[in-house]
DNA sequence: CGTCTATTTGAATGTACTCAAAAGCGGTGG
DNA sequence: CCACCGCTTTTGAGTACATTCAAATAGACG
């Protein structure tokens, strides 16, 4: 059950065994069902989510009950609230499970402890935030200068598998077009 | 010139003198000028940037050789083209200064450096990333829930002075709308 | 098999865009 | 100090891309 994420956290900084074994106490294991929630907007995030298995959708439902997927998160990824998750404070956003779904937890105070415990998780982290800021910021640009069609074959060659996995209506959600566009904008591209 | 960093610096981790010294030994000054670049796409971003006092813009030209402008930098933010930054790679983003301008800059060699000799320069920027992802997230979820008016209320409010500061072309293109667009919804938001 | 949801297709609409031109503003040099 | 030039902002008219609303088809799940 640890395999993947030790093999994950061993691509950026080496662990003792007995650091590994105090790395792995904190984590909390948890299954969730298609369409669960992982977190709910108004609770608060109290956990860092790794996903083992599976994939989830994190989403902002605006004043007019649209939703909007800011992100998903499949295999090898990281998933919260992490303003919620860092101040406390509710969270805005939902975050579901789009298919069976396993995650390893950290919470709150267990990651600050072992942040003071192995310092280098700072590093881990900071270099997680570092490729997740870029990420974040290709997407900003990507929205601001590319039409529907060329966000939509940017992603399809970015995360092939998810084009896959997932219903279409939760990539257009992702894309911010509707449905119906990019339904559309398939037809067209594969004539 | 170096109060406002250490400052900056003294709100997220502690500094011995000894610390102070050597941090501030490895800052480079910078003045610019206004409409003079920090960093050109093309170019190697190699410093992360700390600004004292001006403002820069960074953008992204598209194919058709549109801007578009993903942040703006006054006093006390940092700023570079992470992902070229990072990687080594040519950047994708221009920054350049709007006003005349004065930075201090971390070569990535000496930051890498900062990160051995004082590790919890680890917590600094992961503390700073973190903000950043927050703050990007935000972007992202106003982007797609909010209409062009909703956008540009966000910004005042979130930003008064560079409301005040910055031209509207500039606003505009941060918002994702033409210029033209910015001036109609200033229109009717005073009616 | 039936129900519920997802996808496709069509038609009309709208928000923000493009293109064009005028007005306003600021800086520079005569 | 004023006149001019360039850039920014405003305004107008027509356009386009994606949207909304509606309905039909297809697919998934119990």
């Amino acid at each position: 059950m640890y395999s993947s994420i030790l093999q994950y956290v061993n691509n950026y900084i080496a662990l003792t065994p007995k650091e590994e074994t105090y790395f792995i106490s904190i984590l909390k294991h948890r299954k969730l069902l298609k369409r669960q929630y992982l977190v709910q907007a108004g609770d608060v995030c109290r956990y860092e989510n790794f996903v083992l298995k599976g994939c989830l959708r994190s989403y902002y439902v605006d004043d007019t009950g649209l939703e909007h997927v800011s992100q998903f998160s499949s295999e090898n990824w990281w998933t919260s609230d992490l303003s919620s998750f860092l101040t406390g404070k509710e969270a805005s956003l939902n975050i579901d499970a789009l298919e069976d779904t396993e995650v390893l937890q950290i919470e709150k105070s267990a990651l600050e402890q072992l942040y003071i415990e192995v310092p280098k998780f700072n590093v881990l982290f900071r270099i997680l935030l570092q490729n997740a800021f870029v990420a974040q910021q290709d997407r900003i640009i990507q929205r601001m200068s590319m039409d529907a069609t060329q966000r939509y074959l940017m992603f399809v060659q970015k995360y092939p598998n998810l084009e896959q996995r997932l219903p279409q209506h939760q990539i257009a959600s992702y894309l911010d077009i509707t449905p119906e566009s990019l339904s559309r904008i398939r037809k067209q591209l594969s004539s």
